[in-house]
DNA sequence: AATCTAAATGCAACAATGTTGCGTTTGTTT
DNA sequence: AAACAAACGCAACATTGTTGCATTTAGATT
């Protein structure tokens, strides 16, 4: 299925901002912070761009993670989650150096034990370290 | 050690600010954000409160921790952590319903494995649910 | 105990990130 | 082509975090 019916199929409208984004997203598996797609989108509207971002997170299309610096980005589901438990539940890699945000869909996550008192609904794990390329440098 | 051995020994002045703040976090196994200080302690400034944070995160005796709403957050180190690696490589809860952060110690984190590529330098575990409090509720 | 000085504080100003309201434009349906 | 709800653009605002600078203070030195 195509991104353009898919937005469709969300009851979204397709227009051309929202195409751009996420075309942007389909072409890697990137996790993306507002402020890098503001840049390469200069002439975008700032709030076009949040709700855009809002909207594809509500739609399913697209999750949010917060990276650990803090920094909260968006990248585009692949494995094509169902709508009720729609948990990111794959492993996100942070490069030291270049900031870059990766999602590791492939990644195993184990199991772990959790005291009593708590209920678990989920788990996010995060790595950080150095990507390919600043590794290579 | 006395928390106000600690704080000369990093080469920090103690003030009475300082003490209120780091009596605060030694008083649980909580991670703090600056708002949830602010609130506590009114009279403080926010910009001394910023800055005690730093100071005492440079010193090691707090460690800095995003949660999954991307609000940063601070809480006491425990288990005296050598000052070169100074990771907080232990797992955080976050409660999706009060959205305190706690700090689980004594959850072992297993080992997994990576793509080749990424050089791992350290890992952060989140689990998110409801706490103890808001689980009886 | 009084003095000294670097560190810490308080305040104002600013920057970055995110939200809300509202009038205008546009995608989609009829 | 017309109609309408959705999306957009812009201004205004809120929150979070940073920086510069004048004043105060902790702790060391006399
Ligand atoms: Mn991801
Ligand atoms: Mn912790
Ligand atoms: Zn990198
Ligand atoms: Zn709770």
């Amino acid at each position: 299925m195509d991104v353009l019916q898919q937005i469709r199929d969300k009851g979204l409208k397709v227009t051309p901002a929202r195409l751009t984004i996420i075309n942007e997203l389909a072409g890697s598996h990137m996790a993306y912070s507002h402020s890098e797609l503001e840049t390469l989108f200069s002439k975008m509207d700032r709030v076009t761009l949040y709700r855009i971002l809002k909207d594809f997170e509500d739609a399913g299309l697209v999750h949010k993670i917060v990276d650990v610096q803090g920094v909260t980005r968006y990248a585009l589901c692949k494995h094509s989650c169902p709508d009720e438990h729609h948990a990111d539940e794959h492993v996100h890699f942070n490069c030291n150096s270049c900031h870059k945000m990766f999602c590791l869909e492939k990644v195993h996550v184990p199991e772990l034990k959790m005291p009593g008192g708590f209920k678990v609904m989920g788990l996010q794990t995060l790595i950080y370290g150095l990507c390919k390329n600043c590794n290579a440098a």
